[in-house]
DNA sequence: CCCTATTTCGGTAACGTTCTCGCTAATATA
DNA sequence: TATATTAGCGAGAACGTTACCGAAATAGGG
């Protein structure tokens, strides 16, 4: 009953070899212009829709490609899917979704079964402590062109697209300090991952750029959500010696951070600074708002599947690649002093 | 250099043959528990993978279930998408996306392109100006699976699964007059959505089950997001007759009726009451914090995929089903009178 | 006018499965 | 004992495409 019409049916009716129409309709190669003009226009006529899993078998790409990541219940993650959707889909790939949960079992067990056979490539964002560092080699050795986003793998060499996580970082210190806060807490992410490094290190040479201290006591890690962030505020309200403003790793963090604040009366912008990372939608609902450093989400998706692409179309002989996009910081009331 | 194993491999070393392979593999059927149990075993050892590409092409499954939806960025479908991937997961099966942006023309561009082949059903939420009836009706006709979720199509006949929108509704509405709440106006969803009707219906037999007047000045349609939300508000707020209260089709919308309320100076809860739907994170966190009524996203998810997945085993017989899922009210600050 | 390149095309063998038969041996039925 | 049934397996074709190689036709150079 599905009937298709394949290409076949098109070479019958025009008469022509089968061979000939698969180069018409891939290469344009090996093909005269116009039999080339004859056979795309009966395709369209007729509708013909190639079939991806014959052009896989037979050593074509599947037209597929998969993305790996720990969530899409997020700001960030969602977005840098529309983006990469965004390509995908105007260059005629299909996505195709593997979440994580975070879990490295979960990863490891995702990225072990892979079916390679099915993706023409895939792009990957690790989870929180990824051990699946030797199965992306290995799939990297056979030969599947991946290209890591965000979470990337520092020890894998591979293509990767990032926010500039340094710099962002750099620059919320920085306007926490021009603020006037002096006492500056650092929120951060899970010590293994990479960017959470390079946050980390963005705070620490603002610090030193403006001669401030650096308190270890200061700096604390856990993971990424809200009541994780809340708990790392009480940990640095027991201290014996309180910060006066806080970067958060992300806006999840600061927004934990912020409640926190709230319920023990404290005034945040005017008393004690706050900002985060990400600029979630929620960081302009929250009261008081949000400052935070906006990571360009949607063009990391963009970027990573671009070039993701070219990896796929170039095959082997295609440079990798690493690229650093910028962010840009807002100001909001949570780090206004009056 | 891929160097996958094959069931021929398999076949080879057992000294079998690739049908008796294929079927241990697979049914069970027509083999002998022992060389079954051979099979399978050497599989594991070996880390047999099928390769769907085959299969898919020789009439077995391709093992894909595509998504169509119209966003993945808000709380409720990514949440809807982590469902349905816990389940595929878990029954070996892989998801592929497709986003349409909320565009009908996109989404018919979708379908119409919807390579059936290299899906074995495909689970969809409509646009909200959906012109595709037909196209998913011609994609049912030709034999491929589809369950519709949430944005169902009424007039097409196939399973569905949604929320309780009318009794969710006729709950928030209920508590908005047990709140003490008497004047109360609807900001809807696009006239065209199955869903704002229900809910708008369930409005409606509230205010009369309670004795109270309907307005229609009271009930504008719009869009689905925040900015639409505060537009809707500014128009209620203009008639000649304000309400006290308002019911929000989604929590989106409510949060923009909120802000603007603040920017009017006006005490969300004690003066005007305000509830959406959905239970988006930001519910909690808008202050003041906002009632709603929490729709169950991750079991719609999974019971979706499950119910498709009922109708690619079972092929043609098996029954078209339509299943409501509960919501429960949610009671916060926005409906609180002091 | 012959010889060699080049362009354009076709034949055929894969790719890894599943499906449809048909076969054999063992068992059950009469 | 003769016949029918069944359980277990294998051979081979098919699915739609691409890769590889060679053939025919045409063009160009001497």
């Amino acid at each position: 009953m599905p009937e298709h019409i394949t290409i076949k049916d098109i070479a019958r009716i025009l008469n022509i070899s089968v061979s000939t129409v698969s180069r018409a309709l891939r290469d344009a190669y090996d093909v005269n212009p116009e039999t080339r003009e004859k056979v795309l226009h009966l395709a369209k006529e007729l509708d013909y829709k190639p079939n991806f899993n014959a052009s896989g078998l037979a050593g074509g790409g599947t037209r597929n490609i998969g993305i790996i990541l720990p969530f899409i219940t997020n700001y960030y993650f969602s977005m840098v899917i529309t983006g990469i959707q965004e390509v995908a889909y105007a260059k005629g790939y299909n996505i195709v979704l593997y979440v994580t949960n975070d879990s490295p079992e979960r990863e490891m067990d995702v990225v072990r079964n892979l079916n390679t056979q099915n993706l023409d490539g895939v792009l990957v964002s690790v989870c929180s402590d990824s051990a699946a560092n030797n199965y992306f080699e290995q799939i990297i050795a056979e030969g599947t062109p991946v290209v890591f986003f965000d979470r990337v793998l520092g020890s894998v060499d591979a293509s990767k697209v990032v926010q500039d996580d340094y710099n962002g970082a750099f620059e919320a210190v920085e306007h926490l300090v021009k603020q006037g806060f002096s006492r500056i807490a650092h929120i951060a992410g899970p010590a293994g991952l990479d960017f959470t490094k390079h946050r980390l290190a963005g705070y620490l040479d603002a610090l030193e750029r403006y001669g401030l201290p650096v308190e270890p006591a200061w700096i604390v890690h856990s993971g990424f959500s809200q009541a994780d962030g809340e708990a790392d505020l009480e940990v640095l309200w027991e201290g014996k010696e309180r910060p006066d403003a806080v970067f958060a790793v992300n806006d999840r963090k600061a927004i934990g951070v912020i409640l926190q604040l709230k319920k023990r009366g404290i005034r945040v912008g005017p008393d004690f600074g706050v900002i985060g990372f990400t600029d979630d939608p929620m960081s302009a609902i929250i009261s008081p708002s949000l400052s935070t450093v906006a990571e360009p989400a949607y063009e990391v998706g963009k970027q990573s599947c671009e070039l993701l692409l070219q990896h796929i179309v170039r095959k082997n002989n295609f440079q990798v690649r690493e690229i650093t996009l910028p962010g840009v910081l807002i100001a909001r009331e949570s780090t206004r002093r009056s």
